[in-house]
DNA sequence: TCCAATTCTGTAAACGTTTGCATCCCTGGG
DNA sequence: CCCAGGGATGCAAACGTTTACAGAATTGGA
């Protein structure tokens, strides 16, 4: 001891006024000789911040919560929170976590939802949770939001394709998973028609196929698509992963891409740009910064406020003109 | 309240002996009705016990750790704990990391690390930590090790091949990580010399090239493989990423896989079965339920025990017999 | 009926900080 | 020389549990 009593050392130690510069740095030596450091336990419960920040989603090994992930903790780590990991792999995970979300509060002092369609649950997030959030990947009132436009980027998708001069475009759609009410794959059907009804093209049902959001139901997918009557000469996937799919299967049975077949995907995931996979780049690290930003203003009182980010077209080597 | 002292209160709230059923009861009852549940923080001060496991890897995106989050992630939830999650993306944060090791371990009670090489920095985990820890990837004095046989997996794949008659293998090499110590490729590299060896091949070191660990370094690689005066007929890659590149850029070039090139991978990667790859599977969630259940035990003073896992063969459609 | 053993319950002291308030000291202006 | 004002410090009361210990109630056997 310095000789000094423990609320200045408390003091000292988090730099706040009142404190004369000679005692704190003669705290400051002694915490460093001791190797001192505050009990996170007790600071916690005296000062009621936990200095931690939950982060839930529905898996970490998928590809866009895993790689937010990486975003999201280089803000926190640097700025001193600890990060709480909630998952919810089942539907009734799912559950128990909007069930007991005020008791994750408890532990938090802010929480960022990665695609956890709350919104269909209730109405805002004051419903669920008594701390600031930050939800990506959806609306959620009461909540900032960081999304894309989701019917926009596909609509630029298809209409690169267009652009290409294809005419009958194949669509690989992820489906509408059980239990997780995500409005994405609509978007992007909408988009799709979007861009179809603009250039004047119809839209035909027969080559909206479902790829299961895998490359193994890509594969099937294209396979599908490439039985028809009229086949395709291009082919827009809901994401990058049924793309591999698509992209494999048609090699393998021959066909030349682009030459017989343009290939677009939606994420630009780590492996695209190896695959040469052209596709609408979702800058998820860059959102998971941008999120983890925003959840530390909201616990600062800054007032929510929604971004939607944009999703760059990255042309690359698996769309060309057609014929 | 229901007359009944704090003390009586958290004992019957936490199932402890010595009180009267109907006593637990009323305080049940009481509690649901007042959706009370104990401050974590001022439990977590009072019993020294934070309920919380701090899991410790290079960074989340990669597959093996995203996948080894989702096996860990399940075990405890259920058992009660809450995850913390530390990520060294950089050298700079590795080194942070070990340096405040002892102030991590004040907000856990136990510590699962994936792929951080510490024991190339110190002799055993209580030279950083001082708590119970499982070291996943990496045998660490002090820690219950869960790891797999690279050499021996290693050579198991290429055995394969040779079993298939190929007599001239290349080999996609995954590099030394800057300041990440693993001796993971060296050791997957004897386990390739093992093959060759045993079968009576000779080691031609032009046919090894790295791969980069990515699926464009193996693209890359395969280049370089068939543009050798004596191309090989098979490779064996360390990693399904790597195998990817291979593939596609082999298909791209015209080759017919596996008539051409036998490939064969090592991980089993979520993308693996799809593309229809041989490789050698690391069963990671598996290895990762077993993590967690091992430290849970370690914390309740079982002594520490190592684990290797098995490998299988996922015998698949990208290998095939010579000629 | 009484006592010992046992089960239950309450009291109060931790746990290690943070923070409102009181006190002290110093400085500078009148 | 005195006094006001503010900077620097200390005191002590939270924060909301857990847990050792003591005392009360109950039980069973002699």
């Amino acid at each position: 001891m310095t000789g000094v009593s423990v609320a200045t050392v408390s003091r000292a130690l988090r730099n706040l006024p009142y404190v004369a510069s000679a005692t704190r740095s003669r705290v400051l030596d002694a915490a460093a000789e001791l190797q001192y450091e505050a009990h996170p336990q007790a600071s916690r419960l005296a000062s009621g911040r936990t200095w931690t920040i939950g982060l839930a989603a529905p898996q970490f090994g998928a590809w866009f919560p895993s790689r937010a992930l990486g975003g999201i903790n280089s803000v926190f780590a640097k700025a001193g929170y600890d990060l709480l990991i909630s998952m919810m792999a089942t539907p009734e995970d799912r559950r128990r976590f909007l069930h007991e979300a005020r008791s994750f509060c408890r532990r938090v002092d802010g929480i960022v939802l990665i695609d956890t369609f709350v919104s269909a649950e209730g109405n805002s997030a004051g419903d669920f949770f008594d701390r600031p959030v930050v939800a990506v990947n959806e609306r959620l009132e009461g909540a900032a939001s960081i999304i894309i436009d989701n019917r926009v980027a596909a609509r630029r998708a298809v209409e690169h394709l267009i652009e290409l001069g294809h005419e009958r475009i194949g669509l690989v759609v992820g489906p509408q998973l059980e239990d997780l009410p995500t409005p994405v794959p609509a978007q992007r059907l909408l988009g799709y028609e979007d861009a179809l009804r603009a250039a004047g093209l119809p839209y035909d049902p027969s080559l909206a196929v479902s790829g299961d959001w895998t490359a193994a139901g890509g594969a099937v997918a294209v396979s599908r698509l490439l039985e028809c009557a009229q086949p395709p000469t291009a082919v827009f996937c809901m994401s990058d992963q049924m793309a591999f799919g698509v992209l494999w299967t048609a090699a393998r049975r021959g066909l030349n891409i682009p030459g017989d077949l343009s290939v677009i995907g939606f994420d630009d995931h780590d492996l695209s740009e190896a695959m040469g996979l052209t596709t609408m780049r979702q800058a998820v690290d860059e959102m998971g910064v941008r999120a983890a930003e925003t959840v530390m203003t909201l616990i600062d009182g800054e007032p929510v406020s929604n971004i939607t980010w944009d999703v760059p077209l990255m042309v690359r080597e698996t769309t060309s003109s057609v014929g």
